[in-house]
DNA sequence: TATAAATAGGATAAATTTATCCGAATTAAA
DNA sequence: TTTAATTCGGATAAATTTATCCTATTTATA
């Protein structure tokens, strides 16, 4: 579904939220081993989060990763999606043809348009508040 | 969503579907030109799915691909599918969690789970037949 | 039986994704 | 002002996916 760095991505992100949400700002090295992902591979894609936005880095001593809290609810999954895979998952066709629609549609069209817009959906309606929320709070998890 | 190779077996397979429906056996060659897919790698994919029996293939002049008639609405795109990126996509956690369940959910795991059983209905119950016979009618397109 | 048209499958190459390494730049604090 | 903790970013390596090439095998037919 997602590539293994938006995968990271997602989690890294979520990871953040919940520690800027009670004022916690999180290094590289506590993400990745809260996430259970590669340190340096992690960074490329914090790097790609940071320039687009979504994150704010700091360096130096007591650097990190954080973001702020009044934004939490204003960041959609689909944002670090977009950044990191693109739209295509939730835009493309099915099956990979450039000009697919209601027009030219591939044998799939209708039937995928359902998972597609539910995907869509979900991705443009899920803030990282909410997820932060319940990582803090222990409903759900991060990581195994 | 899938990886390219699936894409190119759905397609293969809807168009030697097309063809088993109106009699006709389709080459190798015939298949990639009208796919619009790399002949040799596309030569691989029919290999898995005619192991997997998803696709019957014949060697030697007049030679080629089919499906038994009276089996193309049995077939499911998720055996395509499972065949060739397996069944992580509909089945498996959409952040990769290798535990990922109703009792030790990811943070997207509930949103998600409508999205995954969305595709997998969708997977499972649309079979060859139909899609064979929209591409038949002209009502749907395999290329561009 | 020889030939030509096909698929099968092994070897290899190219491209992309995933992952690592290391020096540069930044910054708080001793 | 030096030091140490930190992110940034370029270079490179490893792994996987995508793609190509070539020979072997099969089979209908002349």
């Amino acid at each position: 579904m997602f590539s293994k760095a938006c995968e990271y991505g997602i989690k890294a992100a979520i990871y953040i939220a919940a520690n800027s949400n009670e004022g916690k700002r999180v290094s590289l090295k506590g993400i990745a081993k809260h996430i259970d992902s590669p340190e340096a591979f992690t960074a490329k894609i914090l790097q790609i989060l940071a320039r687009e936005k979504v994150i704010t880095s700091v360096r130096g001593i007591n650097g990190g990763f954080e973001i702020e809290k009044h934004n939490l609810e204003y960041i959609q999954l689909a944002h670090i999606v977009k950044a990191i895979d693109g739209d295509t998952i939730y835009k493309g066709c099915g099956i990979g043809l450039k000009e697919c629609n209601e027009a030219h549609p591939c044998p799939i069209h209708n039937d995928f348009k359902n998972v597609r817009n539910n995907l869509k959906t979900l991705l443009e309606t899920t803030n990282l508040k909410s997820l932060a929320i319940d990582v803090n709070s222990g409903v759900s998890f991060l990581r195994i």
